[in-house]
DNA sequence: TGTACATCAGTGAACGCGCGTTCACTGATGTAC
DNA sequence: TGTACATCAGTGAACGCGCGTTCACTGATGTAC
């Protein structure tokens, strides 16, 4: 039944956007099809240039709600914390949990897309909607790191992004074996001792 | 000219396992095709079964093989280096250089494959083949820590593995831009201080 | 408020293309005598 | 050592399939009067 209204429509879009923002980062951009992403929403292939100008463009669209959705539970977590080392050690806990590893769909886009930013060509929308959503997230780390240095806040934030995203990366690469298990209890016991000893 | 001697058919399927670890590191498993691969070992695409048994049969292989370059590499830089401290800043700076970061087909297959390897079914032979890779450069890492604490130098080397492979993974998809190498040098900065108090 | 009609969101067939895999074929290699 | 022939590595056309994208069409929505 074609023909929808203004609001559902844009409903419709949003709903493409958010089930993007999931299956991209479970599948990545290559492992899901135009027709996949559709027919999730509800859809039918046909109808999806309608709202989006190509499959590029809304893979950088899906990207920067996928980082919208990490920095507002993020965001929450700090929010929610007594101090900045409370929220630094909820930040850490929350990331390296079997939970968060088990579900790619919602969890952090750095460690869900990193590897298929990294081959989109540099003029790819993608790109940008990634570094962007990575310079937000290193803000919100920054800001809870101990200290008045500015500088070493920064720092300390590239430094545990990197952790971070690399050991979720790696547990669940090696998901179903007792590494998986051991690299995200060894990423965070390594993290939190560096909160303890600022 | 068809009907090749064994000797260089065993050569060809040696080229076919070379190329292919390196357009898979910098491509991914489904970002080249078996095609692709066979062309760029000097062959046409319809030998490639005639070599292996499926193209996730040989990803499995390639994987395996890219590994085993870097094992090598590893333990060349560690029997180079005078001491164990040394061999760990050699390491940690070898892997977090530009020149790693700017050759994905050359370099660490962690930092190149952890996002498809993720996301390969449990029963694809490229997990385990990954799974057996990770452990041997682990290893490695563990050899050269501090102390002989094996259970402490093993959760260290976890550690870093992942900073490191994190770290890679991250600069190449914000590459082009300052945070690119800004990551580079924060994880750096971060390891070799854990070197250092060590 | 009711009617006539233009708009346009969504449908589904179709486009050209590349994928992984199969297979009949070719002709140099390797072997049996 | 030389000859006859079976083997089989590599070729290239073909398979069914799914991809991203286009487009003619449909009929409810939204608007002009």
């Amino acid at each position: 039944m074609p023909r929808v209204s203004k609001a559902e429509a844009e409903k419709n879009r949003a709903v493409i956007e958010q089930v993007s923002a999931r299956l991209f980062r479970e599948q990545g951009f290559h492992g899901v099809s135009v027709a996949d992403l559709m027919g999730a929403a509800g859809l039918t292939h046909g109808g999806f240039y309608g709202h989006f100008e190509s499959k590029d463009a809304l893979a950088a669209i899906a990207c920067a709600r996928a980082f919208e959705e990490s920095e507002a539970r993020w965001r929450k977590r700090v929010a929610d914390a007594p101090d900045r080392a409370a929220a630094l050690s909820a930040l850490i806990d929350g990331y390296l949990s079997a939970r968060n590893r088990n579900s790619a769909g919602t969890g952090c886009p750095v460690a869900a897309l990193a590897n298929d930013v990294a081959r989109e060509a540099d003029d790819k929308p993608v790109r940008a909607a990634f570094h962007d959503g990575v310079e937000q997230l290193l803000d919100i780390l920054a800001s809870i790191q101990p200290g008045d240095d500015a500088g070493a806040a920064r720092a300390a934030a590239l430094a545990q992004m990197a952790t971070l995203a690399g050991a979720l990366m790696l547990s669940r690469a090696t998901m179903g074996t007792p590494l998986s298990n051991e690299i995200l209890a060894a990423a965070r016991a390594s993290l939190l001792a560096g909160v303890q000893a600022a």
